[in-house]
DNA sequence: CTGTTAGCGCTTTCAG
DNA sequence: CTGAAAGCGCTAACAG
C-alpha cells in the first residue's frame, strides 16, 4: 500500500514550497511558468492525487454535486440527471488556464487526467428509491460533504411532516451555501402549506410572465431554493380534455401512488378538464362523481402498477372506452392487461400515458401522452446549480406539458360515445 | 448564513470534551448512556451536522461508493446502478449501535435523519456518457474522495491505450484501499493484454477463501479488482443459433459502436454461431462470408441507431428476413425501420434484441432478446464492493446469459427460407 | 468511561 | 512571485 504522495512530497521534488504546489494546481494564482512547469512534472512523475477531504476542509467547500432521483432504473429521471450533469461536465478542459496551451497538451491524454481534477465538479446522482427518509439521508450525507449544489429532481411525498422536515433542511443547506434547485418538483412549501414563514417576502410571486431579467440587485434576502417545475396539472387537463373532444365519457385514471405530488397534480388536472366539460353543473358534476370510481392507485410508476391497475378497472367499470396511466410506463401495462382482455387499442379503448418517454413513440400502438421537456429542464437546473444563469423571478420557473396525440387515442368504439 | 457549529460547540453544550461527542456519534467505542444522551440532545438542539471532510481526512478514510455509468438514461445501467445501490442501503438503522434501541426510537423521524448519518455509505453514480476520458476522470476525483470502493458497469472501451491508462488507476485506487469491482463489464486486462506487470506479488493471490475478519493487518496481499462479467458471447451465440434454427440465413445484424467490448463480444458469438451452424467449410464460410457485408455498425446503444442501421442494411441487403439488434433499444428503432418499409415483424423480418430491458416483453411484437441478470449481478457488485461477499475464484464471476424467445423472432418467409 | 494531545493534508493570509 | 505559519474540524492514541 505505496504511502500516498502528499502536496509536501510534491513540493519536496518540485524544490519549491507546499503553497506553490497548490497555486499551482488551483491556478487562482500567478505562478511564475517555470516554476509551474516544474511543479506539474513533479505531480506528474509522482502521480500525485489531491486529497478531496483535505483540501475540501481547508478551503470550506467541495466540488460534489448532488442530484437526488427517485428511481435510478426509470428513464424519466435518468433523463433529467443526464442533463444535469451534462450541464456541469461542460465546464471542462482549460477553464481559465491563465498561460493557456502548453499545459494540457504536455500532459497527454491518459495522464493529463489524474493531473488536472482541477475546477472540475464531481456530479453524482443519488436514488432515494421515493423514500422520504432516504432523501432526508442522502440530504444529510450531502450536506456532511459540504457539497456546492443538490439538485431534487422529481415529484416529491406530500406530507406535511416530511415537507417540513424537507423545506427546513433545504434551507439549512442553501444557508450553508449549498446552492438547492427542485426540478420537476413543485416549489418548498407548495400549494397547501406556505412554509415561507420568516422570509416576509411582500409581494405575491404576480410576474406571470417576467419579463425581468430577475437580478433583481441587492435587496433579495437569502440565495432561494430555486425551482423548474413541471406543469403537470395543465398536462393532465389538455390530456383529459383532449378525451372529452373525442367523444370518451367514461375514462379511466390509473394514477400513481396518492401521496405523491405528482400523482395529485396530474389527477387534479384531470378532474379540472372533467369538470370544465360540462358547464351545466349537473352534467359536470356526472363526470365528476364517476370519477372516483374511475380511479385507482397504483404502488409505484411501473408497469406492474399499470397491468393490475387496468385490470381492477376493467372488473369495475367494463364500460369504460379510456384509460388514462399515470405515465408512459404505467401505460405500457395498461396495454398489456387490455390486449389480454382482448381489448383492441384504441379501436375499443383509448390509452395516454404522461411524460413522453423515448420508447413512448415506438411502441404499438404509438401512444398519446404529455411530453414533458424532460432533458431542457434538466439542463437548466444545471445551470441553476452552477449559478450560470439567472434565478426566474420567483424563483420558480414551470415549463409546459405539451400534449402529444398519437395513435393510441382515438373515438370511443360506435355506440358507445358518450 | 449562520456559522456552522462544529463538534466542539456540540462538546461545550453537552458539558463534554469533543472527543466524547465523535465517540458517540460513530458508535464505536462505550460511552455512558446519560452522557450519550446528552450528547445526543445537544446534537440535536444545535441542528449539527458531521463536516465529512474533516472526518474523512482525520480517518483517511470516507463513506462515499463511486457507481460508474455509460448512459444514466439508459435503464440497463439505471437497473445496475440501482441494485448495487440497493446492496448499500441496506445496512441501514443500528448497525452496531451498542446500548440499543432508545436512540433509534427517540430522534423520531425527520430529526433522526439528521444525526445518525452514522455508517451509512454514501453510494453516487457517476454518468461517464461512455467516454474513457470522463472515467477516467470520474475515477481520479473518487480516489480524490478517498472512496470506500468503485464499481464500474457496462462495458468498456476495447482501445489498447485506454485499457492500460484504466488498469493503471484501478490498481493504484485498489492500492490506495478503494474496493474496485467491475460489473458487466470484461475483467481488467482482459482478452488481448494481461498488464498485470510490475506489481511484484510474489504468491498469487493465494487465499481463496480467507477464514478472514478481512481486517487482517498488514499481511493481506493486493485487494484483486474484482468482475462479475456478462456472458455476451455465449448469449448472442444462442441467439443467432435461434435464428438459424428458425431456418433464417440472411440475417442483418446492427451492431454497437465498434470500439467497445460489449459490441465485439456479442458479434463474436454471432459470428461462432455462423461458423458453427455449418460444419462444411465452404458452407460455414458462405454464411460467415455474408456477415460482414450484413452487419452495421452504429453510434450508440440507441434507438436512432437501430433505425438508420436498419435502414442501411435494407438497402444493402434487401433479402435479409432478419436482423439483430445491439440491445433491446436499438431493436426498437430497427422495428420502427422495418414498419416504415410495410415490412411486418416476424412475418417479414424476424427482431431480436438483447439485455431483456423491462419494456421488451410489452412491445408488440413482444421482443425476442437475451435475458442478462442486470439487478443480480448489480446487487452482488454490490456485495463485493462491501466486502459482504467473497470474491470468486480467481476473481471473476461470469453470468450466464439467457435466450429469451418471444413473439419476433420466427420462421421466414415461405420460399426465402435457407 | 472520559479528557488531552497531536496531527490528517491542504489552503491561505502575511511577509518577504 | 514565493515561503512560512496558522489553522480548517475531526479522530485516535494515550493517559487518567
Amino acid at each position: 500500500m505505496a504511502a500516498t504522495v502528499t502536496l509536501a512530497d510534491v513540493a519536496a521534488r518540485a524544490g519549491v514550497s507546499a503553497a506553490t504546489v497548490s497555486r499551482v494546481l488551483n491556478a487562482n494564482y500567478p505562478v511564475a511558468e517555470a516554476t509551474r512547469a516544474r511543479v506539474l512534472r513533479a505531480v506528474e512523475e509522482l502521480q500525485y492525487v489531491v486529497n478531496g477531504p483535505a483540501s475540501a476542509l481547508a478551503a470550506a467547500s467541495s466540488d460534489l454535486v448532488g442530484i437526488l432521483v427517485n428511481d435510478i432504473a426509470d428513464p424519466f429521471f435518468g433523463i433529467m440527471a443526464s442533463a444535469v450533469q451534462g450541464e456541469l461536465g461542460e465546464l471542462d478542459e482549460m477553464g481559465d488556464e491563465g498561460t493557456g496551451a502548453g499545459v494540457g497538451a504536455g500532459a497527454g491524454a491518459g495522464a493529463g487526467a489524474a493531473v488536472r481534477a482541477g475546477g472540475r465538479k464531481l456530479a453524482v446522482v443519488c436514488n432515494t428509491g421515493g423514500s422520504p427518509e432516504r432523501e432526508l439521508t442522502y440530504l444529510t450525507l450531502l450536506q456532511r460533504q459540504r457539497a456546492a449544489a443538490v439538485v431534487l429532481t422529481g415529484g416529491a411525498v406530500d406530507d406535511a411532516g416530511h415537507a417540513r422536515a424537507l423545506a427546513a433542511r433545504l434551507r439549512r443547506l442553501a444557508a450553508a451555501g449549498t446552492r438547492v434547485v427542485l426540478c420537476g418538483r413543485p416549489p418548498l412549501g407548495g400549494d397547501e402549506d406556505r412554509l415561507v414563514d420568516g422570509d416576509g417576502d411582500g409581494g405575491r410571486d404576480g410576474d406571470a410572465d417576467g419579463a425581468g431579467d430577475g437580478s433583481g440587485p441587492g435587496s433579495r434576502p437569502e440565495p432561494p431554493v430555486v425551482t423548474v417545475a413541471f406543469d403537470n396539472l395543465g398536462g393532465a387537463r389538455r390530456l383529459t380534455a383532449h378525451l372529452l373532444a373525442l367523444g370518451h365519457t367514461r375514462i379511466g385514471y390509473v394514477a400513481g401512488p396518492p401521496e405523491r405530488t405528482t400523482t395529485r397534480h396530474r389527477l387534479a388536472g384531470h378532474r379540472l378538464a372533467l369538470r370544465e366539460h360540462a358547464p351545466e353543473p349537473c352534467d359536470g358534476g356526472g363526470l365528476l362523481a364517476e370519477a372516483d370510481r374511475l380511479t385507482v392507485h397504483g404502488g409505484a410508476y411501473d408497469r406492474a402498477s399499470g397491468y393490475d391497475g387496468a385490470r381492477e378497472l376493467l372488473c369495475r367499470a367494463p364500460e369504460l372506452t379510456a384509460v388514462l396511466a399515470a405515465n408512459d410506463t404505467v401505460a405500457l401495462g395498461v396495454c398489456a392487461a387490455l390486449r389480454e382482455r382482448g381489448l383492441r387499442v384504441p379501436e375499443d379503448v383509448s390509452v395516454a400515458g404522461f411524460d413522453d418517454l423515448p420508447f413512448s413513440a415506438d411502441t404499438r400502438p404509438a401512444l398519446t401522452t404529455v411530453r414533458l421537456p424532460l432533458h431542457d429542464a434538466g439542463a437548466r437546473a444545471g445551470r441553476l446549480a452552477l449559478g450560470l444563469e439567472e434565478p426566474p423571478p420567483g424563483g420558480v420557473a414551470t415549463v409546459r406539458a405539451e400534449l402529444t396525440a398519437r395513435a393510441s387515442t382515438g373515438p370511443p368504439p360506435r355506440g358507445r360515445r358518450g
